[in-house]
DNA sequence: TCACTCCAATTGGTTGACCAATTTTTCGGA
DNA sequence: TCCGAAAAATTGGTCAACCAATTGGAGTGA
């Protein structure tokens, strides 16, 4: 496995910034040293100091102002427990904890979806269950598959949720990536996706709540048993 | 929806820089044109525009490499899902969108915390709620109150719900700055959060998934209406 | 003693020149 | 015509000098 960008390297100087602040008892809200003095304290040139300060500043860890000088900011985000990029959120996920989040997020937005949905989104819905049944490999499955269950987030008529889902979606695709072995050129019509696709679809055609937040439950546990056996 | 989240800031020069990418038509792996050639394309001098490259290669979005160039990664981190939308997103959303996102999200992720919180993350939990009632003005008070739920978010065990939580508490702030009147100094002892907290944390440590889950879910109604009025 | 002004020191930000790794071109020899 | 080494051009990385915002104290006058 992987190790951490800056958790484990002395040498990678955004690490060495943090445990510097970390380590020297430097409460939210107060003032780091001028740059001038890290540089001797860190050992770095001033160049390569203000790049991890600019890292740091980006992650919200830290604000800046010329003549002021460098402040810890009043949330610690990115300290303790330094911001990972998602992408390095889905090298170090088990596909196990990807698929228990998504049982947990997506029967709830599918549930909003149904009390939200537009005419138009539903449109968009059944398109894309649609286009998923015309594919002729399994990559363009996928990126069908992705957008069904995004159509499902946009049908909430909710930006936020919309947010949430495309956080969550692409871990997924740094999860799933190189992980999945198919047994066929490409999914057959008969499919189990397929058919619980359409379960959704309908109940979410039907403002059926909770009938929705059961057919997308069902639909991920299939997929779950799918992935690592019935158990 | 954003349609197109980097035209919105484009004094930001990592937006910029995002959205000559993604609408630049460059392949995961092609290469970028050189830092002295984006410099005239994006109107930047060249150190600030490397400080955006800078922000980029972190999030892993592009690499780089001396005499070679930059090229964008395999996995598109960051291009479409740019960090910086997330204020605009703030800036946009209705506070009553804000709460029926957070109904969606949040007591599902109750009911995940109360099937995997670890002893020692019940302990953490309970020192957050503790905490809330020491505070001696509002300000604290909604420290406290963030913190309290990002407990139950980190009880779940599980990274990316707690990325989740995150991303929708970012939005949360943006959305709330400004927006509530107080009528008192500091929350009282009879502030109804108060003893909505001591139920969902006693529903979590119990394991109980469905009274968790309706515990959040009462909690999140109850701000709801002091917010918005009963209706 | 207080208030105000001004100047020097401090501090983060920016710039242009230079450095080193890499690629491309050039050109002589077989 | 082909090969290979050397030179030139390209490209990302670094550094030291300089810039501008801010602070704080000395100086001045009422």
């Amino acid at each position: 496995m992987l190790a951490h960008p800056d958790a484990l390297n002395d040498d990678d100087p955004v690490s060495r910034l943090r445990g510097f602040i970390a380590h020297g008892d430097y409460r939210p809200g107060s003032r780091l040293p001028p740059e001038r003095e890290l540089t001797d304290e860190l050992g770095v040139t001033r160049s390569i100091l203000r790049k991890a300060l600019d890292a740091l500043e980006r992650e919200g860890a830290i604000w800046r102002h010329v003549g002021k000088g460098t402040f810890v900011s009043a949330t610690e985000a990115g300290l303790t427990q330094p911001r990972g990029s998602l992408a390095e959120l889905g090298r170090q996920l088990t596909p196990v904890k990807m698929m228990r989040a998504r049982l947990t997020i997506e029967p709830a937005i599918c549930r909003e979806a149904a009390i939200n949905a537009s005419n138009a989104a539903l449109t968009q819905m059944n398109l894309a269950m649609e286009r998923a049944h015309a594919v002729s490999n399994w990559q363009d499955y996928e990126t069908q598959d992705d957008n069904f269950h995004r159509a499902i987030a946009e049908a909430t008529d909710n930006p936020l949720l919309v947010a949430q889902f495309d956080q969550l979606n692409q871990v997924r695709r740094a999860v799933a990536l190189g992980n999945v072995v198919r047994r066929s050129a490409r999914p057959g019509p008969d499919h189990p996706s397929f058919g619980e696709h359409e379960v959704i679809a309908t109940a979410i055609s039907q403002r059926d709540p909770h009938g929705s937040y059961e057919a997308m439950r069902n639909h991920l546990r299939s997929v779950s048993a799918r992935l690592f056996g019935e158990g």
